[in-house]
DNA sequence: GCGACAG
DNA sequence: ATCTTGTCGC
């Protein structure tokens, strides 16, 4: 058994209630979320999240960008011990907590975040990015790999973008649709709108498949992890 | 009832 | 996400 200072180590075990008790609470919560933009003017940056694991242990990472230049600011992150397992649609849980906590503990606060993870795009209308956005009170926008639900209306004549429809509402979009291999799924977090987002997104691509913002967040992350946990 | 399911 | 070798594609 793994023993730390910070006490046993163990994956701690939801029971089906509790799991259908916290779906409950992300649509709750999705009511909550504001879909106009509410971002600082001028916007002056842009804080990219993300996390890397080792066995228990995660490391946190937030990368500052300046925008609309986007250089590269400063770097923070934090360790904490793993407290949920993964679950699919419950992301929040695991990583967004962790990412709120962190937040919580900066020495500034960002204009504007970015997940690696779904905004309302999401099957109870709040993932890990709007998740993060309604607790901090901070406009965010979720960039992620794969589409979790909704069905792709056509791709308009000569865009490369196609948007995702669920309950019949336009939830985000998909970029580059078709060759999974390289779609990104974009919506909104909170604060932010499905337009902006969706711009911001197209701004921040660099040759890479994720905007360079979650590129580095991730890189740093992966080294980060290596070297400290 | 069955399958799908971000990181 | 993470564990990992060779391998397919631009």
């Amino acid at each position: 058994m793994k023993i730390n200072k910070e006490g046993l180590k163990i994956k701690p075990v939801i029971s089906e209630k509790n799991i259908l008790k916290l779906k409950q609470l992300l649509i709750k919560l999705s009511k909550n979320i504001r879909l106009q933009d509410e971002i600082p003017t001028p916007l002056k940056n842009i804080m990219g999240v993300d996390v890397a694991y080792k066995e228990e242990r995660a490391l946190t990472v937030g990368v500052l960008f300046s925008w609309p230049e986007l250089k590269h600011q400063n770097t923070f992150y934090r360790v904490d011990n793993v407290h949920f397992p993964y679950i699919p649609t419950l992301l929040s849980f695991r990583e967004g907590t962790l990412i709120i906590r962190f937040l919580k503990n900066l020495p500034l606060k960002p204009d504007l975040l970015m997940v690696n993870a779904h905004g309302i795009a999401h099957p109870f209308q709040c993932g890990c990015a709007s998740y993060i956005g309604l607790l901090t009170d901070t406009p965010s926008i979720g960039v992620a790999k794969k589409i979790i639900c909704g069905e792709l209306t056509k791709c308009e004549e000569g865009k490369n973008i196609a948007y995702l429809r669920f309950n019949n509402k336009i939830i985000g979009a998909v970029l580059n649709p078709g060759k999974r291999s390289k779609e990104i799924v974009v919506s909104a977090g909170h604060r932010v709108s499905l337009e902006t987002a969706i711009e911001i997104t197209l701004n921040t691509l660099r040759g890479y498949r994720l905007p360079i913002i979650l590129e580095d967040a991730h890189r740093k992350a992966t080294e980060l992890s290596a070297e400290k946990l």
